[in-house]
RNA sequence: CGGGGUGUGGCGCAGUUGGCUAGCGUACUUGCAUGGGGUGCAAGGGGUCGGAAGUUCGAGUCUUCUCACCCCGACCA
């Protein structure tokens, strides 16, 4: 157990907060919301990217690249959209410094103020819309398939370090299509990229569903999302995809003769996942003991920690593991042979423990007689000893079982915490206690899920895509209701 | 923006009714021992107390102003 660690049960926010710093992978940085992602956070997000970015190349779109900055005009073109970002954007004013006239430093040369002041982008459809105008003219042009890996900044009042930063990176997908059904299955599909991502790599189950109107993106028609369940109960909408309708079409005034020579507005979507994404990751698996990551996303999946007195056996070791070391990589597995003489083994152990590094081998010179080494598997914390000559498929497989094994232990989790409730009472009681997610009859009108989440913070986080009809009362008023949704708290 | 809090070696903190050379843990450096779960002992380096002004023989400590950050709410991926 790491040294001074918060444990989820005592405060879980806390556990996360010293988790994220402890473990190396951001810290809060000069500027007030804006974090700092070192090395080891980084590079997880890497991979996730690397993930991502093969299963969007892999379903026919390709990256490009649109400015950081937007002209405060054309937010303001479509008015769901300037509504729904207007509170939380950051304006550039001026181009120009100046030393102060009265001291030290420098002030804004208040004679190089803009023309039009530009916006930082907290989301590009603006800029992209306006752009793609000038890209489609024809049926012929249509389906456009574009990507953006990004940062975007978005002014919020209170951060936290991955949930909710005023900067963070993302990557936007931005299509045109020439029929609301082609859109519409766009938007799903991408919606299943991301699920698949979530369960697949991030050991993640996720639940897909689409957002009710006041939850629902500024300027979108449809909103789907998919929302996991972390360890306090709490969901974590983890990646949207919107149906956009001819919403931007119509502001940016993009349009396209079909075949039959009519002009008319493209269809459009957008869909995105950010490094919040990271922050789910960790609340999912990671525990008392500091960061777990599933297999497919560790930077480091093997640490192999040599146990020596001496230069001669430290030797004696690497002759005997280098070749393991070597097969494993021969199979695309990432190996870190910490073979430092700086730190001791046990500070090495809590070390990769901590970082949520999947498998641990250690060899000393015990092992060399024995011929065998001793293998640790984060998730489960349990260790054994294994024959050298095996050791490369017992770690292949182990990885395997590891990815699988974290899933299934969190898809058991959201299982057990998952409930289906059906009075007021109930539905308080297991909001303020248990959390989870909650499903429950609901009107529909966005008066009544107001009213519910003023008086207990529960939201609807999403109408499960393959939801059942059934017909039931509403929780709150008892208005009839043909469907259940999906409530919890949330980040 | 409303409420609360904190600024003192890299990090985390103590510092009493103003008083003498500003202290502790950790981290760091060196040496020796140690090495299968954050190793022990010893020695050593590093801060002028967020900033400004004031009161005073004397300010980390009191006063005023100011800046920054954190936490709780409203807002949000």
């Amino acid at each position: 157990m790491a040294k001074n660690f918060t444990k989820r049960s005592d405060n879980y926010s806390q556990w996360y907060n010293e988790l994220v710093i402890k473990a190396d992978l951001a810290e809060n940085s000069a500027v007030r919301g804006c974090m700092v992602i070192k090395p080891h956070g980084y590079s997880i997000w890497e991979k996730m990217q690397a993930a991502l970015d093969k299963m969007f190349k892999d379903t026919g779109h390709v990256n490009a690249y649109f400015p950081l900055f937007i002209p405060k005009s054309f937010l303001s073109r479509e008015a769901a959209h300037v509504e729904g970002f207007a509170k939380e954007c950051a304006v550039i004013t001026h181009y120009r410094l100046k030393s102060d006239p009265n001291g030290k430093g420098v002030i804004v040369d208040p004679d190089a103020k803009l023309e039009e002041e530009l916006i930082v982008r907290p989301t590009s459809e603006t800029i992209i819309w306006d752009t793609y105008r000038k890209w489609i003219q024809s049926y012929r042009d249509l389906p456009l398939l574009i990507n953006q890996w990004a940062n975007v900044v978005r002014w919020e009042m209170r951060t936290r370090l991955f949930l909710r930063t005023a900067e963070f990176l993302w990557q936007e997908g931005h299509t045109a299509h020439a029929t609301e059904k082609e859109a519409m299955e766009e938007a799903r599909r991408m919606l299943d990229v991301y699920s698949t991502f979530a369960e697949e790599y991030m050991a993640m189950p996720v639940l897909k569903g689409v957002k009710t109107a006041s939850e629902r993106f500024a300027g979108a028609v449809e909103t789907f999302c998919i929302e996991g369940l972390m360890q306090d109960g709490k969901a974590l909408q983890a990646g949207t995809s919107h149906f956009l309708g001819q919403n931007f079409a119509k502001a940016f005034d993009v349009k396209f003769l079909t075949k039959e020579n009519q002009q008319e507005y493209v269809w459009a979507t957008s869909w995105g996942v950010s490094t919040r994404l990271v922050g789910a990751l960790i609340m999912t698996h990671s525990d008392d003991h500091g960061l777990v990551l599933p297999p497919k996303l560790a930077p480091i999946q093997v640490a192999v920690i040599p146990i020596f007195k001496n230069e001669e056996e430290l030797q004696r070791i690497s002759e005997k593991i280098i070749p393991i070391i070597n097969a494993l990589k021969a199979k695309g597995i990432s190996v870190k042979y910490d073979d430092r003489d700086t730190q001791k083994p046990g500070w090495k152990f809590n070390e990769y423990e901590f970082k949520g590094v999947p498998v641990r081998l250690a060899v000393g010179p015990r092992d060399l007689e024995n011929n065998s080494l001793e293998i640790a598997r984060r998730d489960e914390l349990t260790k054994e000893t294994i024959d050298f000559d095996k050791c490369v498929d017992y770690v292949e497989q182990l990885l395997e079982d590891i990815q699988s094994n974290l899933y299934n232990k969190a898809l058991d989790y959201r299982t057990k915490n998952t409930v289906e409730v059906n009075t007021w009472d109930e539905f308080v009681q297991r909001i303020e206690n248990e959390g989870g997610f909650i499903s429950a009859h609901w009107d529909g009108t966005a008066e009544t899920e107001e009213k519910i989440k003023q008086e207990t913070k529960a939201t609807i986080r999403c109408i499960p895509l393959d939801n059942p009809l059934e017909d039931g009362k509403c929780i709150l008023t008892g208005n009839p209701s043909k469907q259940r949704v999906l409530f919890a708290r949330s980040y």
